[in-house]
DNA sequence: TTGTAAGCGTTATCAG
DNA sequence: CTGATAACGCTTACAA
């Protein structure tokens, strides 16, 4: 391994130089600069980041912590964050599972973004507590070294619950995600609080998990208690997810080919995967930008490690209506 | 920061004893390291990541390079990684985009799994001459240092083309990847021997990038070129990925249905996403796991790693019959 | 069994 | 402008 000292024998002169040199400090002449720089490049030199951040105490590295891989809805999010902290000299890697939270506390990371139900808030606190920055999306967590960059949740769900109302439906379900969410939650006490005030409305919750089979369980579940088919009441079903929408979606395509989307049923959904935009029919849902949520949560954690003051974030979300929500009056 | 120097103080030993028992070392006393191990957490001691491995010189870390973060496809094929890695004791990170490549040379990571077109060959030729463990699951690359766990394409491909073949089907289309795409140019190649070894088909090439996107600009060229249409002779086209097909179904679903697919135009694709699973009608394709893959991927590093013998491995694949591909004589 | 001390590759302070 | 030199926190001979 080549290291300054290599450099320094090499160019003729000390460490110091040379590593004044490689970070372009004005104090070293140019030529001396060009020369070292030259021999460095020529001997492959390339810094020891283990080195440089325990002088430094910093590694210029954001970790990103997610539940799992699985992906189809992280993409623009985490390129959200990317875009921003690459701007800002930070590269950004992707952590999930337990075993990848020494991660901050050892220091390998300058800070951390969470979006890991999994993860702990009291860990979490006691990380702040340590001094380590922290952005969380899917908690609130009120500390000096956190900033929250939450969904507007209360807004999507009421606008969920009207657009079902506004379309004559009375008969209503919840599917919430899994009983720890704080998303969940939210949508739910807001959903709840929408329909009480209409009065001749009822909501009934159906508990899901955020994960496609447990969308494709419950409409199996409803269609047995008889609450969809092809003649009654439809029903009207929120689910606080997209993903659950689409396993409603394909078991009643594959099982029901009798029972119409829009119809017999009437779904909408969260979160505007990409997805849902080539459903046949067009799945309603609740959307916001992804990309802006990441970059956001980014441009905050930036300022909490530059000792800048942070604001509380919040983002919005809007409604995208579609073939899956009809009219109950046919 | 609480060091092993504020532990040996509090504890009345000296570092190296302090280092001794945190590190498990039977030199020392069960009761001394008893002792030890509680001022440790008494003082909320953490290791620091930089320090250890600057000596130990690794990190016990293995870093995934993807071109991007959009994953619908990566979630299994990481999770297959993770899963291997931390029964060894490594943590796996996700990381994305030139500035990241430092990474591996900088030593922030033992090892690296390659799955990203982008990275230049040359590049990673140098960091396995420098030492450097990789695995590349997109390319070929012979290095010592370098394994490759490479997709069986031209089985894959041959069983796509001759399922088409087989159903009667002698216009066909191949569309491809993005130019540099080692996958793409396996896969025609083998398409391409097949046809030709049949003499009464033709195969016409479809220049794609892998992309949704570039499935549904394929598709309205076909249609206005009338190759596809509800009249004469139906294509039958083989999209080397499932994104491009997909791109394909929803371009035609949606500003054609009269064109029929399974009838008008017959399509296969490649990957078997989760997503192909639930179209209607399901796309033929060619399936792999992709769990296996990374596992194996991680298993191979692992290998290089500890300086075992590694064997070249290669992932197999299977035909997914589909009712988007139909018989030729209706 | 425990302590001393050197060193991993950098950075940064202070003299020259 | 350049060069010794002391850290950073940890591991590991070697000495006691």
């Amino acid at each position: 391994m080549v290291s300054i000292k290599d450099i320094a024998r090499q160019a003729g002169v000390s460490i110091s130089t040379v590593s004044y040199a490689l970070n372009g400090n004005p104090k070293v002449t140019e030529e001396t600069t060009a020369r070292i720089l030259a021999v460095a490049s020529e001997l492959n030199y390339v810094p020891n980041a283990a080195a440089r951040s325990l002088k430094r105490r910093e590694t210029k590295i954001i970790g990103v912590f997610l539940t799992d891989f699985s992906g189809a809805f992280y993409g623009d999010l985490l390129q959200g964050m990317k875009e921003v902290l690459s701007v800002k000299g930070y590269d950004l890697i992707v952590c999930s599972g337990k075993q990848s939270h020494r991660m901050l506390p050892e220091r390998l990371i300058d800070g951390a973004i969470i979006l890991d139900e999994t993860f702990d808030s009291k860990e979490l606190a006691s990380y702040a507590e340590r001094g380590h920055k922290l952005v969380v999306l899917d908690r609130e967590l009120k500390h000096a070294n956190v900033n929250q960059v939450l969904l507007d949740n209360k807004a999507g769900a009421a606008l969920a619950v009207e657009y079902l109302l506004e379309r004559g439906h009375r008969k209503l379900y919840a599917m919430t995600g899994p009983r720890g969410s704080f998303d969940s939650k939210q949508r739910l006490a807001a959903a709840t609080q929408v329909v009480e005030r209409v009065g001749d409305a009822s909501l009934t919750v159906i508990e899901g998990d955020f994960n496609k089979s447990s969308g494709e369980h419950a409409a199996a579940k409803l269609v047995m208690e008889g609450v969809i088919g092809p003649h009654g009441e439809p029903a009207a079903i929120f689910c606080f997810n997209d993903e659950m929408a689409i396993g409603m979606c394909h078991y009643l395509q594959r099982n029901h080919p009798d029972i119409v989307l829009g119809k017999h049923l009437h779904l909408i959904g969260f979160d505007n995967l990409e997805l849902a935009s080539f459903m046949q029919p067009r799945l309603a849902t609740i959307d916001y930008s992804k990309r802006k949520w990441g970059a956001i949560a980014a441009e905050q954690l930036m300022k909490l490690i530059c000792g800048q003051e942070v604001e509380q974030e919040r983002i919005y979300v809007s409604l995208i209506r579609g073939e899956t929500v009809g009219s109950a009056t046919l």
